[in-house]
DNA sequence: CTGTTAGCGCGTTCAC
DNA sequence: GTGAACGCGCTAACAG
């Protein structure tokens, strides 16, 4: 777009550079690397030319020695980006902003178009990939084939020789509890989502654990449904209905404890006063615009990207690692447990 | 991670297959890339060498000299990823998946970051830049000194010489009202979003203008507020008060039409049959988790993304376009405005 | 201190 | 039908 990017086309180059300071190329590799050997003159003169026409070093040609690129490849099977993009975020600060960047292409869960991705990013010869799941359950591994390193994030390969990152839902569904206990609820109640998902059962397994470590009963057999806001509202009518007694509702999903607020207004139920609701997920859009704000359980994407960009560049280094490694997640307060938080 | 991976750290090169196959580099590329003068034999020893390698052509190099790499740079300061992912996906199907590769980074409205990632994408070579800003608010163009094209989308620069490309908010307005109009609602009302916001400016122009077309005024002052359920809920009462013969609502956002709902419902008001409401947005996980779910307008990012893409490109071939175009955006009915929809 | 030379991985002429 | 030579932009050994 710009007048001189007619006239060169890709910017200036060293050469460029070199030429304009009258002196070779690698004294003006050296001078711009911040190398010794270089008279601070020299330096000098090198610097105002690079400055004078704007120069930026081709990370290609400076990486086609060291044979990295300072790219990470990131193939997602999460439509809406929702895990993506702060795993993405967490990817990219690991290093600081601008020191890796990262390809993202989406597969939408196809296992050809995925290879394809795959191809097209070892093709600009990523230094590591990242695949991202939209649910934590196993899927198959891309292969050992790959001639980088492999991180699977949320959803864990089937192969146990790949490294799989995952928030711990099982901890999330015990801090769940335990918040509801902490202020003082015993009456607890859940409503899971879709059982075929694995965080499903992870989350009901921790919710159980952490119940049963506390003495207390669930007050109703937890009902398993999706993970919409419609069987959040269904599933809360049918538990008040057999169960008006329920001081704590831990929902599978934000979009499920959507539901439930819902459905508890139209009974009359004042929330948090008479019911208690948590959700997990922590989706800003949904959490923070109910009446009341929704407290919820965060799977720390972010730091599940951040570490999963380290884990790629540890490999690299040659660190073997494999098998799947929990993160915590963290629970977000807000006035759907407690009053004006 | 692969054991070779160790061995062969940055995969096979041509000149492996080429040894391997026991013929010359160059044959061998000819022979991979499908050219004339290679015997059918040596064809094949090629490939099945190259197969046995798992050798993946060196994109970054094969365009070393074509001078472009077949990637394109995203900046995007929208932190949810609510604009760039459906931009993004288009961007890249624009040219068929793995055609082109997308870097995507977040500048967070952050200018300092903003040009530090456009540093780091012009030194990886990007064929071009596409920005995206979270508001259709003009922001500061990049400026012209870059050397690659550069589109805007969402967010138009400031400068006319630069080529923006937003969706047309003005038409969003107009498609609102005249669905209203067209299932008989003649009462309408419109609660806008943040009036700092163009696109909340923008709805409110073409909702006055299609009014005006069809002669009728609207039933009460347009209240601006923010985007979000609270001003929706809020707004909706005050509105409901002072105008109780309402049966048209159309909503600056999808989060304040959800705002909207729970209101009305509050209210005792039958949505569509006492109100029939419209959003903006098509948020899905908004806009499908109501009862009863939203009609919304879309703003076609994909279509945005698409565009963005096929410009960077044309302009890539010589094509100089500046100035603003917009895209039409696109109404997605559901069940708040037709019954069972 | 500075310039020269040799690759990095690949496609592309060219001569053979 | 094949192979050597060149270049893309840069860094890393060496020479000077």
């Amino acid at each position: 777009m710009a007048q001189d990017a007619m006239a060169r086309p890709r910017g200036a180059t060293l050469r460029d550079v070199a030429t304009v300071a009258g002196v070779s190329v690698s004294t003006a590799s050296k001078a711009l690397n911040g190398r010794a050997h270089v008279h601070p003159d020299t330096r000098r003169r090198v610097m105002d030319a690079a400055e004078r026409l704007s120069f930026t070093p081709n990370v290609l040609a400076q990486n086609l020695t060291s044979g990295q690129s300072g790219t990470v490849g990131l193939i997602t099977n999460d439509l809406e980006g929702r895990f993506s993009i702060p795993i993405l975020m967490g990817a990219e600060n690991a290093f600081g902003a601008g020191k890796m960047s990262v390809f993202l292409c989406d597969a939408r869960g196809d296992a050809i178009r995925e290879r394809y991705h795959l191809q097209a990013l070892l093709s600009r010869r990523v230094d590591g990939i990242i695949v991202v799941g939209s649910r934590t359950d196993v899927r198959p591994s891309l292969g050992h084939e790959i001639p980088v390193p492999v991180v699977y994030v949320y959803a864990p390969s089937d192969d146990p020789e790949d490294l799989s990152l995952l928030p711990d839902n099982v901890g999330a569904g015990q801090q769940a509890v335990d918040h509801l206990l902490s202020i003082g609820r015993r009456t607890i109640a859940h409503i899971a989502g879709d059982p075929t998902y694995a965080a499903a059962q992870d989350r009901v397994r921790g919710i159980q654990h952490a119940m049963a470590a506390a003495q207390l009963p669930l007050v109703a057999p937890t009902p398993f449904g999706n993970w919409s806001e419609a069987w959040g509202r269904a599933a809360t009518r049918q538990l008040l209905a057999t169960h008006p007694e329920v001081d704590g509702l831990i929902c599978g999903s934000d979009q499920i404890a959507r539901g439930a607020l819902d459905a508890l207004r139209d009974l009359g139920r004042d929330v948090p006063r008479d019911v208690a609701v948590v959700g997990f997920d922590n989706w800003e859009i949904l959490a923070t615009g109910s009446a009341p704000p929704l407290t919820s359980v965060d799977m720390n994407f972010e730091a599940l990207g951040r570490m999963a960009a380290e884990r790629v560049f540890a490999a690299l280094d040659g660190e073997r690692q494999a098998g799947i490694v929990t993160q915590p997640c963290r629970l977000v307060v807000r006035g759907s447990t407690i009053d004006g938080a």
